[in-house]
DNA sequence: ATATGATTTAAACAACTATTTGAATCGACC
DNA sequence: GGTCGATTCAAATAGTTGTTTAAATCATAT
């Protein structure tokens, strides 16, 4: 096993005991148990454990938001995105990264929203940048798609869509409920902008009875 | 100090910890100092810390359900209720418990939050017969509100509602971000409502675009 | 083959954890 | 005032934690 080696299973072995059972409650013996190394080795590779953290954090949320920005600015290129563009450039990475995991083990996509409440603190330090960045831009996208709303109203908005995939990340089984995802991207896209585009586009105070 | 006295302030101080630094990251001495209590007293009052755990879970999420059910019970009492009220009977006790939380600490409200990814198994261990009650009574009475939707579809709609609901636990106030709410329980209410009714009540597949 | 730097190893480190123990203290009732 | 149960206390237990150390091993290039 070469070091690339080493420090790879390192880096998984964390990312799916951080995914089940939280940063705090995962030792570093656990993880080079199931890495197959050494306990020294992740002092040796990494430097700690908060640091082998940020590294596997890096890698995976990282993506996320440098995606978002291409799409945003494929959709920018052409003409000014409605709100099913921004909506779809915001939402899209998101369901890349999530079905990428998934597909690597069940339980990975916990991990990062798990990251959001534990290591929220961490979070912010590692994406600060990149998350501004990303918040600026939809930011100023949504507001011109959908230019009857405060940007106040915008900013709520937004999180409301965050809180959703979020809990998509968190809950892609939870017990008893049947999987809010699929394989399909296209069609899990789909239904979350059935949801996300009402969500964002309707004028504040319009109140829908089923009567109607 | 009685020992009601000890046993409660033990409560307070755990509850404050658990939701600023998480269950696996606060120790039983953090807590007995800030409740200045004996180290030895957590175990004389609750048995364990998971047993304090589960005593102050039940204290603060179980009168959500609780109140969930009177009000829907209420508002099926004199017709069959539409969606604002169905949404307001699972909302408000939401922003009930959020607000009496902030009250006490700006930062007390992430224990709900971080109880549902942190302890999941166990929030669902203790609080399941309540959840499960619930979600049945609501699944119908959204059945009932929204006959359009398939009950697939219902429970996914739900889900990302519930997603919302636990994104604004966590996020009172995130950094850089104006608070998700304020102090007018009635007025957070209707902002509540203007994402999630027409979240909840528009068919299926309707695309909405900005230049309508 | 040998020397060199990178990697791995077993062992020990000090600090911290939840929990237990038995004696000390308290409050209330006869 | 003395008795009894409830509560508190300091101290110790046994186990785990992240991190470090120094020797052993490996791979590579001369």
């Amino acid at each position: 096993m070469t070091a690339e080696d080493t420090k790879e299973q390192i880096m998984r072995a964390a990312e799916l005991q951080f995914a089940r059972d939280g940063y705090a409650n995962t030792s570093l013996r656990e993880i080079t148990d199931m890495a197959g190394a050494n306990i020294a080795a992740v002092n040796y590779h990494f430097g700690s454990k908060e640091k082998l953290l940020i590294e596997i954090l890096d890698r995976i949320v990282g993506p996320i938001n440098e995606e978002r920005i291409e799409l945003l600015d494929a959709a920018e290129a052409e003409s000014i995105p409605d709100v099913t563009e921004v909506l779809t450039a915001f939402l899209l990475p998101d369901l890349h990264v999530l079905q990428q995991l998934r597909s690597r083990d069940p339980s990975l996509p916990r991990f990062v929203s798990r990251m959001y409440s534990e290591g929220s603190e961490l979070m912010y330090k590692v994406m600060g940048r990149q998350f501004a960045e990303a918040q600026a831009r939809f930011y100023s996208a949504f507001q011109r798609a959908v230019p009857g709303l405060s940007g106040d109203e915008i900013a709520w908005r937004l999180s409301c869509v965050v809180g959703i995939v979020l809990y998509l990340f968190a809950s892609v089984q939870a017990p008893g409920m049947p999987p809010m995802m699929g394989d399909d991207v296209d069609k899990d896209l789909r239904r979350l902008l059935d949801v996300t585009i009402p969500l964002m586009s309707t004028s504040s105070r319009k109140v829908v009875t089923s009567s109607d």
